[in-house]
Order: structure tokens, then sequence, then C-alpha cells
DNA sequence: AAATTACGCAACCGCAAATTG
DNA sequence: GCAATTTGCGGTTGCGTAATT
């Protein structure tokens, strides 16, 4: 994507900016041969001459498999709307409802679709205005047919009328309960769903769903070095097999 | 066709929490 | 119990590309 003009090395000496094929794959072979965290680790074993910060956020967001692609979906952008209301910007929280997506990812989306933007000119607003007339009704007829069957009414309200008019992200994150209740503050989408509470609990979310034991790539991990990280493991949850994905439908579960 | 602007995404930084010795 | 280290998260930045003027 970009070359290394302007990136260069870290004062550590560790090599910065964008990824080579190259380094993708030493990290790709790593993490294969000895599994995931201890980054540090990964960083000095792998003759890869990055952070273990680099190297971790190179394999969540880039390599690691499981991941989704291509755009974010109609049906996960009202997940994104709706638990964003419920927990503000706790992206890596909302990335764990989203399989395959990653809190970059997210965070990258709310930026860049909802946002409030600096007040454009005012011919660019008048063009803006009727681009985003026509998108609004392409997408309500999208999300009419789509989305009201499952999810609330609440999530399309939002997704039609009220992301433009947003106020402050501060704002609204004041608004809504964070940290302490958001487990318990699921979506009335969620709610929807019949038996899905039982599956949500305290410190897992969906527990067994979710339950890392499961995946291919941490029960791999043999080595010392590499011993699972009991932080990485409780928070950074995510699916790979195809058993899991067949739960889903846009990150729904059917 | 060239210049400008907006958008999208990868990657970095700083901080806090968790873990280790 | 404490300091050092590691990890994870959220915010921000830099750059390429597409769209517009």
């Amino acid at each position: 994507m970009v070359g290394l003009m302007g990136w260069g090395v870290s004062e550590q000496g560790w090599r910065k900016g964008p990824w080579t094929p190259e380094e993708d794959k030493l990290l790709t072979e790593y993490v294969r041969l000895h599994g995931e965290g201890r980054w540090s680790c990964v960083a000095r074993s792998a003759e890869l001459n990055r952070s273990g910060k680099s190297c971790r956020l190179r394999w969540v967001n880039y390599l690691r498999p499981g991941l989704k692609k291509g755009q974010i979906t109609p049906q996960e952008e009202g997940i994104i709307i709706e638990l964003h209301a419920l927990w503000g910007n706790k992206w890596s929280t909302i990335a764990r409802y989203l399989p395959g997506r990653t809190d970059n990812e997210i965070k990258n989306y709310w930026r860049t679709h909802f946002k409030k933007k600096a007040k454009p000119s005012q011919k660019q607003e008048k063009r803006k205005t009727q681009l985003q007339l026509d998108q609004q009704k392409q997408e309500k007829q999208e999300n009419d047919m789509n989305m009201n069957k499952l999810v609330s009414p609440h999530i399309a309200e939002v997704s039609n009328e009220k992301i433009t008019e947003r106020q402050d992200e501060q704002e609204m994150v004041s608004m809504y309960p964070t940290n302490t209740m958001e487990d318990q503050w699921l979506p009335k989408m969620y709610q929807n769903v019949a038996s899905w509470s039982d599956t949500i609990t305290e410190d897992g979310l969906w527990g067994g769903l979710w339950n890392l034991q499961d995946d291919p790539y941490r029960m791999s991990q043999t080595s010392d070095c590499n011993k699972i990280h009991p932080q990485s493991g409780a928070s950074t949850a995510y699916l790979c097999g195809a058993d899991t994905l067949n739960l889903y439908n846009g990150g729904y579960i059917f």
C-alpha cells in the first residue's frame, strides 16, 4: 500500500511502517507453529525486527484466519449502530459481536460513516444531501426487506434517521451505560432471538460459542514461550471455524 | 487533463490493566 | 508488595485512491 518513505525505524530499532509480504509470511508461519500470544517473544524470535505490539496488531487486524475482508453489510452496520449506542466507543467489545471483524475495522467504519464531520461548504452540502437522500431511500428499502424482520424497530429508526444528526459522541456515550453494565445491556435485537440470553455468560459472552478452547490455532499452541496469555484469552474472542460460521448470517444468529 | 478534495484503511502512539519475577 | 514487562484498547495519523471540480 505504502512505501517505506516517511516511516523508517523506531528509537528501539524496530522496523516501522507497512508490512511486506515477507514479513507477513514470517509472522504467519511463526504463529502457525507457536500460536498466538507472547508477542514480544514473536518479535524477538521470528526475525521480524518488529515490535511485539506491531506484530500483534498485524496479526489481529490482517493476518488472523477467519477475518472478513469485504464491506460491512447492512446487518453488521445495524449491530454496530445498536451496540455503539449502548456502549459508546468500546470497539473491542462491539467487535466480539461481529465475527470476522476487528475493532480497528469497526472503529474506522464508524469514523468514516457516522462520525459528525466538519461542516462542509454549502455547495458540497447540497450535493451531499442529494446523495444521502438517494442512499437513504435505498437503505430504507434494504432495511425494510432484510432487517425489520429480525431487528428491533429501534435499529431501523437509528440507521435511517438519527445517525447524521447524532450529537457529539461523548454526549452519546454518557447517555448509555458502559463497562460494568455492557454485557448485561444487550441490544434489543439479541433479546428477540430465542434463548440468546442463555448463551451469554458474565465473562465469556456467548459462553461456549466463543470458547477459545475450540479455536484450532489456540489448540495448537505448544511452545513454552507461547503459552496462552490469560489476558488475551479472556478479552480477544473470535471465530474461524466452519461450524461457527454456520450460525451466522451477517452477524445474526439463526 | 490536471488539481483538489474526500474517503478508506493500515499502522502508530499513549495509556491503563494485567501479568510476571 | 512492588517494579518491570507485556498486552490490549482507543485515539490519531499518514498515505493511497477515488471522486469531483
